[in-house]
DNA sequence: ACCAACTAGTGCGATATCGTACTAATGTCA
DNA sequence: TGACATTAGTACGATATCGCACTAGTTGGT
């Protein structure tokens, strides 16, 4: 691969890391302190799709690795947002359950974020961008299928 | 905005965090131990774009705060890959250099990542994506003016 | 039923990130 | 020129990330 082709993916990364940096700045700016992406996101899963769920389906569903949500969860945990019981069919888990505050807290986050979103709305239209997110998760379960893989 | 409105930046950006986690993973795996995608990416910045410059303006450059670039340099004087210089326009500033080693070392980086980004090419063409790091770009941009704003 | 291979979760340690506060130097404006 | 605001870089501290290694529990083949 020459240096133009190269360039391009270099550029292409080299985006996605200043956005994901930037939006993440800007995400855990409005958010109280202490809490950061990682942990509105795991309660905004389980708001979404349904709690219960164990830490590694957690992790998974984040492409992220079991040591950094355990860790996650343990924050979540020690501010009462989640409850960590034992998984009745497999002694070795849990199961992770949203308590009242994290369903408020979650609520009252998206109030929060919600100015800032309405603000990129209006520079950033949904129909501008909604092609863009299958192509990314295109790149995306492409990157993840590449990461168990031989050299 | 509504459920489904905010449920497509939250995907949006979802997935670009996962990119950015997966990448970076991917890069880092081979790359020597130590040497993270920000020390790279500062080398080739200043292979690409030329050296000599200062640490603030390389920090703008990445969109990244001064004192994580002061670290980032730090590692790679520490390696002998780039040497920092007193600027002589200003005395309480820098500028920083590319030694042999550095431009060297850049060099076999890329070696080292050429593999890889041949076969990511071969799953993702180049044509394929080459309009979306201008629509990044464009989300980077507005996210970077949002920046310092008022709430 | 047994033992080996595997799996869920976590403790620990190394390191990265980045905000705050500081020092030294520079710019500005009267 | 003097005084004050601004700027470049860094030290420091708090916290996040994540690989390795360990424990407890499960599974599968015989």
């Amino acid at each position: 691969m020459d240096s133009q082709g190269r360039h391009l993916y270099f550029a292409l990364f080299n985006e996605i890391g200043i956005i994901a940096q930037l939006s993440r700045a800007a995400f855990e700016a409005r958010l109280p302190p202490g809490i950061t992406v990682p942990h509105f996101s795991v309660l905004n899963h389980l708001v979404r799709l349904g709690d219960g769920r164990t830490p590694l389906a957690i992790a998974r569903a984040f492409q992220a690795p079991k040591t950094s949500m355990t860790h996650t969860l343990a924050g979540l945990e020690a501010r009462g947002l989640i409850a960590m019981r034992p998984n009745p069919k497999d002694k070795r888990s849990k199961c992770v359950w949203l308590t009242e505050q994290g369903r408020r807290f979650r609520d009252e986050a998206i109030g929060r974020l919600e100015p800032d979103l309405a603000a990129l709305a209006r520079q950033l239209p949904p129909e501008r961008l909604a092609d863009l997110v299958p192509r990314l998760a295109e790149i995306r379960a492409i990157l993840d299928a590449a990461r168990d893989e031989p050299a």
